[in-house]
DNA sequence: AAATCAAAACTACAAACGTAGTAATAAGGT
DNA sequence: ACCTTATTACTACGTTTGTAGTTTTGATTT
């Protein structure tokens, strides 16, 4: 399944949010962008044509709606393309550079450094 | 600068292969994707009007190009939206998803440990 | 100089996207 | 039972994207 970048950013809202409404997801947005309420409805029927999101109920009028694919396997599926593109599919210099160009607090470090640890012993 | 995927693609292999001519870049991309030479030509055209590449000469009738951006600054313009859109903006499971996903040879693993060290080290 | 032919330049077109208006409808209030 | 109004459902439209055909041009060969 293929969603547009406006899609992701809808369906992201939806992850952190769910479930919800076109209105409630509207207004998330609203936050970062100015954008009409039918703008986010289209988009959010598009969506359920994709079989990206159902409908699980409703609160009035109102739909209330789900998201049916992960946003984990919508990243695993994404991924590839995007170190590809960027990192010529360098996986190894494609972590480098976020260690070295994102903020991360000790704890951030200490956990990452767990984490290559127990990568190192499962071999 | 806004580039499609395709732009994309064909904007890593110039940065892998630069310069290139249009046939050259068609070539690359044949490897992986059945696609007419015109199509590549096109892309490169668009990318030309975008300002993503540049003609440096030509050889016989072909003309040779080279990028203008960076593939470091594509990345860095677009990585953000990506993280924010399958991983809620959050960098640190953002690079966790990767540790614990990708494919990691013993001198990978230590590498990206030094890295940590020393981005420790640095605070 | 004329012919050939590869590559460039131009044109085309359907599908997807971002964006939102308009029309229909049904919940909730009076 | 009727009206209002929030929501849905439907329609629209310019732009971008993937894709490639057609036409023009100019370098190289004969």
């Amino acid at each position: 399944m293929k969603l547009s970048e406006f899609e992701l950013d809808v369906m992201q809202l939806l992850w952190q949010h769910e479930p919800s409404t076109a209105a409630q997801l509207h207004e998330y947005l609203s936050a970062n962008k100015k954008v009409a309420y039918t703008t986010v409805k289209t988009i959010v029927d598009r969506l359920e044509q994709k079989g990206a999101v159902e409908r699980v109920g409703q609160q009035g009028r109102s739909i209330i709606y789900r998201s049916i694919v992960a946003q984990s396997t919508m990243s695993d599926q994404v991924t590839p393309g995007f170190m590809q593109r960027f990192f010529g599919g360098d996986s190894r210099s494609f972590i480098a550079h976020f260690i070295q160009q994102e903020e991360l607090n000790e704890d951030d470090i200490n956990y990452l450094q767990t984490l290559l640890k127990n990568k190192k012993q499962a071999k």
